[in-house]
DNA sequence: AGAGTATGTGAGCAGACCCTCGGGTTTTGA
DNA sequence: TCAAAACCCGAGGGTCTGCTCACATACTCT
């Protein structure tokens, strides 16, 4: 029978200001290590040590290495949804094609500046029993998308504007991912294809 | 400096019926803890034991556990470009959208039947040198979908359906894992949503 | 039949990794 | 000022994994 196991979420949350720069340090040293080293070199060790922490400390925050990545992937996630926020806002009374354009460019950026941490994120995402986390924050994305799409689709339901938002960010994130991944000369490609799957999905069958 | 690793090519050619066995039965063991297990249950004690093998029968035909990934990779590709085929023979004559249905059906069909398998293999991808053998399969995948599309787009040059072909892929592959990974009761949506943003990437600016 | 080759075996080694634990250092607050 | 609380440290225990090697068995061919 298998012992349970401690939970995801971290184990001490940090009074003191050192110990609030010990923990973000840990985060950001785990994103570097996976990106530098791939899931192969991502381990506890290496991360303190990147961090400028010892292993001890490590695990006053998080009680094993799973939430140290749970931690990683809220962050990121988080992070994807503010961005898509800021775009969405930066589009508002712009044409549709603007408003996907300055959506790609930003899922471009974000796939250029850390291609394999994404690609760790996206496979830890699902072995991670990390539904409700996830689901928040996908939410959040998926509310900056509608808040988008309901400009340009007025007519249309709230729920077939998330059923919308939804394939959206499958599609652009996939498109993107794809053409970044191959190491193009430039990414002019990668935002030709990627703006062009995407209105061609918001605008058959409206 | 870093000794130079064995090659990912099989260590040795089957000559005998029992040997082909061993290797086949090797590679499909590797799958099936792949499947049950994921990235972190796949180890080579665990694969040679659900093959009815010992350990060091694994090691005559693989000079190392990659040398296993790989070839479980390129066996899954050539099945995938195998199935795209035939697929897309089976639509000739038909209409467009007949086609893509046809092929998002044999999307899922795969999906469904190892998730799992699939996640892995699209993270191992990344990380292991067999660029060639991908470039070689891949094109088979391709090629099958140029000449589904050449017949509904006769106009457009070889380079533009290879492009289609190439993004068509993606899509469909990313809606297909996107919905079918969420289990939903039925896959109806996954299908739905993926043939609608295939035909919206290859109708829109035609 | 029997020598030579191909194939199969599995105990166990070397190394790596996660995580604990006993103890030290810094900060807080009265 | 000084005790309590918060934080930090890192050697190493226990466990697991990839892989080797010395040997056994099955097959082939003359």
């Amino acid at each position: 029978m298998a012992t349970a196991k401690p939970p995801l979420t971290p184990k001490k949350q940090p009074l003191q200001a050192r110990s609030r720069a010990t923990d973000d340090a840990l985060i950001e040293a785990a994103a570097h290590i996976l990106e530098e080293r791939g899931l192969d070199g991502f381990t506890t060790n290496a991360v303190a040590e990147r961090a400028g922490a010892s292993i001890g400390s490590l695990y006053q925050y998080f009680p094993n290495k799973d939430a140290l990545m749970a931690a990683l992937i809220a962050l990121k996630q988080r992070e994807l949804g503010d961005t898509l926020s800021e775009a969405v806002a930066a589009s508002s009374g712009r044409s549709l094609r603007h408003g996907v354009r300055h959506l790609v460019r930003a899922a471009i950026d974000l796939q250029r500046a850390a291609p394999r941490l994404n690609a760790a994120i996206d496979y830890e995402e699902n072995r991670l029993p990390i539904t409700a986390i996830l689901s928040r924050t996908g939410d959040d994305q998926i509310a900056a998308l509608v808040t988008f799409l309901a400009e340009h689709f007025p007519a249309k339901t709230k729920a077939a504007l998330r059923t919308d938002a939804d394939v959206l960010r499958t599609i652009v994130r996939a498109v993107v991912d794809h053409y970044v991944d191959r190491a193009e000369p430039d990414f002019r490609s990668a935002e030709r294809q990627s703006v062009k799957a995407a209105l061609g999905y918001l605008r058959h069958g409206a």
